[in-house]
DNA sequence: ATGTTTGTACTGTATTAATAGTACAACATA
DNA sequence: TATGTTGTACTATTAATACAGTACAAACAT
């Protein structure tokens, strides 16, 4: 299962950071064919946000044949081909990259202390 | 000068990337202490986009003091040093790396694709 | 059969973002 | 002084986003 994490401060809608994380999850491997999302009332739960959103992202992915749905049962992944191709990855590593580290500079950080630090976070968790 | 380039598809609001895109040209040097910035009419024309909107850009970044406005001569630069005591500092970076690292962990990056992006980052520019 | 869980479909409301259009005040310059 | 440029301040409109609340149909569990 994936870990969702919603930015508010980005300006991106919330429906569409879900969107994205679910076919980001798929493209790198951690979101399965078959698997079982969480239910449209638990994500909503979770993110804190409406039922209504996180609705208008599974439909979304569903009409895009990316997700399947099935009412009292669940919503799950039933397409893990060319969701999204590899440039497209690329931009979005760039884009978050370089968002953060405006961000980061901003703060008087210097590149190599944000990624010692970031080193240190990827060695610390499992 | 900087090179404006917004993303529509992106769903992040113009005006947030215009933001955006003068700090980090700000963080990473491209511009510098003094300069002076396109004129809203100007870049309105230019991203193809409403005068207000890039008025709001300005005004926002104004508010924070890195930017300085005087009516009739345009828009200019004044970035303020981030003035913070060590420990206040390292706290910050480990705050604002724990948060993006969560974030993309959630875009099914690892923290290896992040650190050798934000290294690219890093050497491109000067 | 009954009740629960699931996704879905509405209505309505509030906020934000972006636009068009207009007008004005501050400043620079010819 | 006169003119043009710059940022600013409005009003009004449209669209998108997110929310609350309610109700319903399909599938499942008991």
């Amino acid at each position: 299962m994936i870990k969702f994490a919603l930015d508010y401060s980005s300006g991106m809608p919330i429906y569409r950071q879900i969107i994205d994380q679910i076919r980001f999850g798929i493209a790198s491997g951690q979101l399965k064919l078959g698997e079982q999302l969480p239910t449209v009332r638990a994500l909503a739960v979770e993110l804190k946000v409406n039922l209504n959103t996180v609705s208008k992202a599974y439909k979304e992915l569903e009409i895009k044949n990316i997700l399947e749905t099935q009412q009292g049962t669940g919503t799950f992944i039933c397409r893990t081909e060319h969701v999204v191709d590899e440039g497209e990855r690329e931009g979005k590593l760039r884009e978050i990259c370089t968002q953060f580290s405006a961000a980061a500079l901003s703060y008087g950080f210097s590149i190599d202390e944000i990624v010692r630090e970031l080193k240190q976070i990827g060695t610390s968790k499992k």
